[in-house]
DNA sequence: AAACCATCCAACCGCAGTGTA
DNA sequence: TTACACTGCGGTTGGATGGTT
């Protein structure tokens, strides 16, 4: 929280006081008021004619992100949790679109859910992860359920991929192989997973999730310019915590290298079970 | 009870993109 | 074409709050 403070501006020969910081609740109820009485319009007359005292950028970001009427109130629920997630995991830190795709949250509501809960959380979870997978000697480390302790699963990030594709985002054709629930990959000591700290970007321009002991699964960048094709694969990195870090090669055919028409990809919705979304990207 | 520390989150800042004169 | 105003976004700050010593 800021302190209220006065910043003076030189505007048309005289000198305005603008006010910072907290908002009072006097100053709420003005723009309240006048939002609902006149809609969004330009946000340095909104400041103006609602009598505040406070820049139009003040005034827009205090509705946005505090008295909008439609913003949900209160703790994300783990469903909301497991979107912001996923989302990021696509979206990387492009906190406006994630909003977007949360009925009544705002874009700082979730970066700072990411930043102050998420990030740590996974974090972790990395964390004790590793330390599982580390420990050859541990007898439970075959055992999915000592590792995963999160709602969202690796069959939840095969799922979103499996959803843009039944939606025709994604051309099957383009692929070696297609993940589904019936292929090494989702077998279910695969259902644990972890996070790389920012999840995006890589090195190598692909934004993508670690999921945890068994392979990253890479998404395209989100930047791109118009009929450009980048490259999106699956690469396996096993470590086979269930022969006891004897080790495994990935089959050929569990690799997947192929292209995504991401000018599509960006023209389409990101699926979800939760909610149909209108909005394109 | 007081001091200290960690965390949360509202609000600010700087920048980029867009529209307009 | 340029300059300016406005808007929106992501990163950052720092006061409030709650927990711990």
């Amino acid at each position: 929280m800021r302190k209220p403070e006065v910043a003076a501006i030189v505007a048309t020969h005289q000198v305005k006081k603008m006010k910072k910081g907290l908002w009072s609740p006097e100053e709420d109820s003005k723009l309240m008021q006048y939002m609902l009485s006149n809609g969004q319009g330009c946000w340095s007359d909104v400041a103006k004619n609602a009598g505040l005292q406070r820049c139009g950028k003040s005034c827009r970001l205090r509705w946005i992100n505090y008295l909008r009427p439609d913003l949900k109130r209160g703790a994300f629920s783990p469903q909301e949790e497991d979107l912001i997630i996923r989302f990021h995991s696509i979206l990387g830190n492009r906190w406006s679109q994630i909003a977007a795709r949360l009925p009544g949250r705002t874009d700082n509501e979730i970066k700072n859910f990411w930043n102050s809960t998420v990030k740590k959380r996974l974090k972790k979870m990395s964390d004790t992860s590793n330390l599982v997978n580390n420990s050859s000697s541990s007898p439970n480390a075959s055992d999915s359920s000592s590792i995963s302790s999160s709602s969202l699963e690796f069959k939840d990030i095969i799922g979103s991929f499996m959803s843009l594709q039944e939606q025709g985002f994604i051309n099957p054709s383009n692929f070696t192989n297609i993940p589904t629930n019936n292929n090494p990959f989702t077998t279910p000591h695969m259902f644990s997973h972890s996070f790389n700290e920012d999840s995006a970007p890589y090195a190598d321009g692909l934004y993508g999730v670690n999921i945890g002991l068994h392979g990253e699964l890479y998404f395209p960048p989100l930047e791109c310019e118009e009929g450009d094709l980048y490259k999106a694969d699956i690469n396996n990195h096993l470590e086979d915590v269930n022969t006891n870090g004897a080790g495994s090669n990935v089959p050929e055919s569990m690799r997947m290298e192929e292209y995504w028409d991401l000018d599509q990809l960006m023209n389409t919705e990101v699926p979800s079970v939760y909610f149909n979304f209108n909005q394109n990207i």
